[in-house]
DNA sequence: GCCGTTTTCGGCCCGACTGTTTTCAGTCG
């Protein structure tokens, strides 16, 4: 469900990189990427603003107003057709190989006449490359890889695949003697939901060593570069594999640099600048002295800027900064903060795990209350009826004795029809003590009906969380197209929270979703959705997603206590 | 193109590494 602006963003990143690709001048390129990120970033819809409103959209002044209105008006910005029409497309898509940025490509394009991947494919394999000034044999290497790694592997991969290589990284160097404190930093210290390459800290006073290690390692297919400081590799899966560095006493600045975003950077750079400073991974020094003033400790370097240290979570330059110099910083939700899970499955519907494993994984996580919802009758596939239903209850009502910290509650997960309605009678859905109800087919309904079949569904008394609001599944299906706007303000009517689903293909809803959804009012609940023991780990990618849109303690349904969390159930029902 | 506890014009983040250079441009994060 691309809202306005998420439309609007991607078409000012467009404009930029087609920018970049008409040799236009390089501040102009970096005033549309920053007035897109702002823009996708905005917790307004673009609909609603007046053009006061837009131009108090940070990096977005008179101009770049005039062309949002200009889209909102007419559904087409001319300036950008007329680029479409004078830069091939190919070339945006050329730019995707690395270490191929707009410089390289508009040579091909003007000396071989190359205007698409495929065509320069060729053209490096005919040799054709050579004897371009500028580009020799290595570089002809690089790109021919690089292509093919693009096309094996295509980008970005999901964040507990992610997580599982940087541990595997840190593991196998951790024991060396050389190593300080060595760390994951980049998107996914960010936690973003899919990660492009992985970026690995090490604190040491000889790096030599480890560079070497690394580069060693038996996942390791190839060394992309290999420096004093920096090591950078490509595994046997196609991922990227970046290690840095820096002397112990640097390690603040460091970690800062390595986390980013390279948006939250910048910014901070340039608070630093404004103060006679200079801001790099190796410290915060005075820019005409080089005198170091903070380097050590993330907060150490914040703390000099003027800042309470930001949660990685939080770096985004999406108004942290702002906020953090104003005092408004939200506090936002901890792993340890949530009380229970409220969306599970059992091995008696789609769950790979039978009831006592996942209760008792539930236990060893510490909850005080876990809420077991099997899909139900409405999905004829997991063979559900209500007589499993009933006897799961029964068991529930046994097995409950063995855990006297943790309530065990009995719920299910709905099937949301196309008309919105779900499985079972008011009476039967009465028995449960919660309900969740997710979307698992037609997709691909027009907006208005996919809207109204959502917000009929929160209008049943029974249902208290939507799972996964938006179905999306990271890069194998686009997310349901629905008015987000009215879905929140239904969720806020009706006292029916909104799900940030924690399974990685998931991630559903998303940061920006969830920056929305709190910001007019909608109660959240951060669930794992799963369906074997393990899966109960992933609560911290849920958590991490919440953090990432703001989230409060207080905006979270399951960080409440079991009173707080029955009241808000009954609150909902009739009588 | 944006923006202003120096400014409505003249700035705009910083450093490592590669490749093809013989002093540096391009790319990346």
């Amino acid at each position: 469900m691309p809202s306005t602006n998420e439309t609007v963003e991607a078409l000012f990143a467009e404009w930029a990189e087609l920018l970049q690709l008409a040799g236009a001048d390089a501040f102009r390129v970096r005033a549309y990427e920053k007035a897109a990120r702002s823009i996708g970033g905005f917790s307004k819809d673009l609909r609603d603003l007046d053009d006061k409103g837009l131009r108090a959209i940070p990096s977005v002044g008179a101009s770049m107003a005039a062309r949002i209105r200009e889209y909102l008006e007419t559904g087409t910005l001319h300036e950008l057709e007329d680029l479409r029409e004078q830069v091939p497309a190919g070339l945006r898509e050329m730019m995707r190989i690395p270490s191929l940025g707009p410089k390289k490509a508009i040579l091909l394009h003007e000396t071989l006449g190359i205007s698409t991947v495929d065509e320069l494919a060729g053209a490096a394999r005919d040799g054709k490359l050579r004897g371009i000034k500028g580009l020799g044999q290595k570089t002809e290497e690089n790109l021919l890889r690089g292509i093919q790694n693009l096309r094996e592997h295509g980008g970005r991969i999901l964040i507990d695949a992610a997580m599982d290589a940087a541990v595997g990284v840190i593991e196998a160097l951790r024991g060396l003697a050389e190593v300080d404190q060595i760390t994951y930093a980049g998107s996914l210290r960010r936690m973003r939901d899919t990660i492009g390459d992985i970026d690995i800290l090490v604190a040491s006073a000889n790096a030599a060593p480890i560079m070497d290690s690394f580069a060693g390692l038996s996942s390791v297919k190839e060394v992309l570069a290999h420096g004093e400081t920096k090591t950078s590799v490509l595994t046997d899966t196609g991922l990227q594999i970046d290690l840095r560095t820096v002397p112990a006493d640097a390690w603040g600045a460091a970690l800062i640099y390595f986390t980013g975003s390279k948006s939250h950077n910048i910014k901070i750079r340039e608070i630093a600048v404004r103060r006679g400073w200079k801001l790099s991974e190796w410290g915060l020094f005075k820019a005409d002295t080089g005198k170091k003033i903070a380097a050590e400790t993330e907060e150490e370097v914040y703390e000099a800027l003027g800042l309470p240290w930001i949660p990685p979570t939080m770096r985004e330059d999406t108004g942290e900064i702002e906020a953090a110099f104003a005092g408004t910083l939200p506090t936002v939700v901890e792993r340890r903060d949530i009380r229970g899970d409220l969306h599970s499955h059992t091995n008696l519907t789609d769950g790979l795990a039978p009831l006592e494993e996942m209760l008792a994984a539930a236990a060893a996580a510490g909850y005080s209350y876990y809420v077991v919802t099997d899909h139900a009758e409405g999905l004829p596939m997991t063979g559900m009826d209500r007589g499993k239903a009933l006897a799961q209850r029964k068991r529930i009502a046994t097995l409950q004795k063995k855990y006297p910290k943790m309530t065990i509650l009995h719920g299910s997960e709905l099937n949301i029809a196309k008309d919105g309605s779900v499985d079972y009678d008011p009476a039967f859905l009465a028995g449960f003590d919660l309900l969740v109800a997710s979307v698992h087919s037609m997709f691909r309904l027009p907006r208005d009906e996919q809207t109204a079949r959502i917000i009929r569904a929160m209008e049943n008394p029974f249902i208290n969380v939507i799972g996964h609001p938006t179905g999306r599944l990271i890069g194998r299906r686009e997310p349901i197209d629905v008015d987000f706007e009215s879905i929140c303000n239904a969720a806020v009517r009706t006292g029916t929270a909104l799900e940030v689903n924690s399974f990685p293909d998931r991630m559903d809803l998303r940061d920006e979703h969830v920056r929305w959804a709190i910001e007019r009012g909608v109660t959240i609940a951060i669930d794992t959705d799963s369906h074997a023991p393990k899966h109960l780990e992933h609560l911290r990618f849920g958590v991490a997603t919440a953090q990432r849109g703001w989230a409060r303690k207080t905006d979270v349904l399951n960080a409440r206590t079991l009173k707080q969390l029955r009241t808000f159930v009954e609150k909902k029902r009739p009588g």
